[in-house]
DNA sequence: CATGGTTGGTACAGTGAGTGCAGTATTTAC
DNA sequence: GTAAATACTGCACTCACTGTACCAACCATG
């Protein structure tokens, strides 16, 4: 259901190759962050230690930061098909939760101990604030499907976005250094911010 | 009131000079930015501008673009100053509320203007974002005061402290982009996200 | 008022991120 | 089989930012 936008191309050996190389190097990447820290790791050393040339680094990712989170580009456009995926038929708020559930569920313990260490290295911070971004514009775009464009809508979806992506950035954080339930710890700051005049509570989950 | 934790120095030759040159360096570089763009604006060109080295903007501003935002410093010190000038003797909710409205009241249209400008280009609001976290924090810290630092407490803290500058934050961009009562926006959104179960209704305001 | 430490600014050399461009080799398309 | 597309390379370049040594004006003390 989620895929229903994107085909799924044959994938020759060149394609294999090329993803082969991007995945090596955010590997190297994220093992020299964490191994001696994001400054003293230069792009040099993480091309060659994926066994290509600086140049070829920059042919994969914007900036050195960009390679410390590889699949945010196809997390997001998943997210997207999500939410997307149920428009305009049902209550967008609930709709939302429901996808931002899902999100949450399938963030792996392994994704949340490396967001939890990336997100105390202030150049990481950024980027993360940066990907976070992404995130609030579609939650934005996708309310304004069912509210509209006009200033007070646009302010109230913008507003619910950036809420609600605070809401989670603060659950995947604290909770995911404490080892709280970060999905419920979310879910239920959502519901008593949004519970009563956004929407109905989530009786079927 | 606010400024009770600093004591105002006698502010000789020497260090009118030095916020001169700061100034200088801030209105140029704005300048700049507005006129030819953040990328198209060395800071040499900045620096030389004001007429000073380019070694000497680094020592007044740690990046090109914290250039744009000559007062962030003060001006959460300011917002830290109010928020702990109630503690701890009232609701903290109620007093973030007001905290931050009196913050929202004194926004200027320049101010604003200059808000809405900076935040289409990339580059500052990457910084704009940076400062955010500042106001972030520091409101996680004020309620911790009061709700301890318990790993629930802390949670709870750090996600209203990103959703009431969430909100703030989208209620200066768009809000100010279509002329809306900023204050009164922000203030409501957050009155039905808090109203019931943080504080009580803010019948003063 | 002398004098010595402090400090705002300068000059210079250097590091490293990121870009443009020209070129090579492999792969894919017709 | 040939030609266009493309993953990658090498090189030269710009520019943000830093470390260091230095100068000159200030300020505090006697």
């Amino acid at each position: 259901m989620a895929q229903s936008l994107h085909t799924d191309r044959p994938l020759g050996p060149r394609e294999r190759q090329r993803r082969e190389t991007r995945r090596n190097l955010a590997e190297h990447a994220i093992r020299l962050f964490k191994a001696q820290g994001f400054d003293e790791t230069t792009v040099e050393e993480i091309a060659s230690a994926a066994g290509v040339s600086t140049r070829t680094f920059f042919l994969h990712f914007p900036t050195k930061a960009a390679a410390a989170f590889p699949d945010h580009g196809e997390r997001v456009i998943d997210f997207v098909d999500r939410l997307m995926d149920g428009a305009p038929h049902v209550n967008p708020m609930f709709h939302l939760r429901v996808v931002l559930r899902a999100r949450l569920e399938t963030t792996d313990p392994s994704r949340l101990a490396r967001y939890t260490l990336l997100s105390r290295v202030p150049e990481l911070r950024d980027e993360d604030a940066r990907t976070d971004r992404d995130y609030e514009s579609a939650i934005a775009d996708y309310l304004m499907l069912h509210w509209g464009r006009a200033p007070e809508a646009e302010l109230r979806a913008n507003a619910v976005a950036n809420t609600v992506i605070g809401v989670a950035r603060a659950a995947l954080s604290v909770g995911g250094e404490h080892g709280l339930d970060v999905r419920g710890a979310a879910d239920d700051m959502l519901q008593r911010m949004f519970g009563s005049p956004f929407d109905e509570p989530l009786h079927s989950l």
